[in-house]
DNA sequence: ATTGACTTTGATAATGATTTTCATTATTAT
DNA sequence: ATAATAATGAAAATCATTATCAAAGTCAAT
């Protein structure tokens, strides 16, 4: 765990701005990667509050938000009401089913998709940094 | 204008329960077919109040929900900071470009796409009731 | 026209997610 | 140790949005 990329890339990213990588960030770190693809804030401070009863709600906002900006964690707003955090590094690029029933998340990736996606883009002159594509519905188990 | 078709069907939903077709409502119906096909709520706000500056913010919210309610408006967040919203009856369905620089909102079509988004969704039993891609980046005027 | 039962409205307070501030504590290089 | 800087938790501030509420508007029935 304490050697897995994530985890030097996270100190590597710290250490070259002269921050640091104190235990609750740790902490936090091992709980995104841990578990669940699809995290929201308050799922990370009630795992985050067991461990470590001290750490703070900002502290996990804090550390969530570097780890965006560092390029570990992505993430993805369903309905507009709150952010969920997924794990970038590992696996490659998907898009996502949201069951608005049961309110579950799945991933896809269709190759053929993404091609369409950049032609359209070269069509309109558009540069684009990336993308997401959510289908709403009811999944398999809830119909 | 105030024979169009977004007009009736806003009157008829609005007498149906018993409520009214307001100056208000009005005003601000009128604000959101014309112009931009993408409206936030700051825009309708200013708009309004060139036109009728007692019109409160308040109300261009409530209408705006009552127009998605009744199917005329359809709500799109870009970025999870703010909703926008467009007119849904007149034209078919689209995508959208989203520029991270001036927050511009393009539109694009690609059937190709629909029909490949309807083969993973069957294939993982998955029953599609909307989707929505947006592509994020650079538009042509902001490179 | 007046009443009474609505609905609508604007101002303001409340909400909920997130960010900022700030005083205190921890870490590190000297 | 000491000084410099970073991290933290608690609380306040933001920001978009929703709810509350008293006042004003609407309208059918008298």
């Amino acid at each position: 765990m304490d050697n897995s990329p994530e985890f030097k890339a996270f100190n590597d990213y710290l250490r070259s701005r002269g921050m640091k990588f104190s235990q609750p960030r740790k902490t936090i770190l091992k709980l995104f990667l841990d578990g669940e693809s699809h995290k929201d804030i308050e799922e990370l401070v009630l795992e985050a509050k067991k461990i470590d009863s001290l750490i703070s709600r900002s502290t996990v906002y804090r550390t969530m938000n570097l780890l965006v900006i560092c390029g570990l964690a992505d993430e993805i707003n369903f309905n507009g009401e709150r952010k969920y955090f997924e794990n970038v590094s590992k696996k490659h690029h998907h898009d996502h089913f949201f069951c608005v029933q049961c309110k579950n998340v799945g991933e896809f990736h269709h190759p053929m998709i993404e091609v369409l996606q950049k032609e359209v883009a070269k069509k309109k002159k558009f540069k684009i940094t990336s993308h997401r594509m959510i289908l709403y519905g009811i999944c398999g188990n809830c119909k």
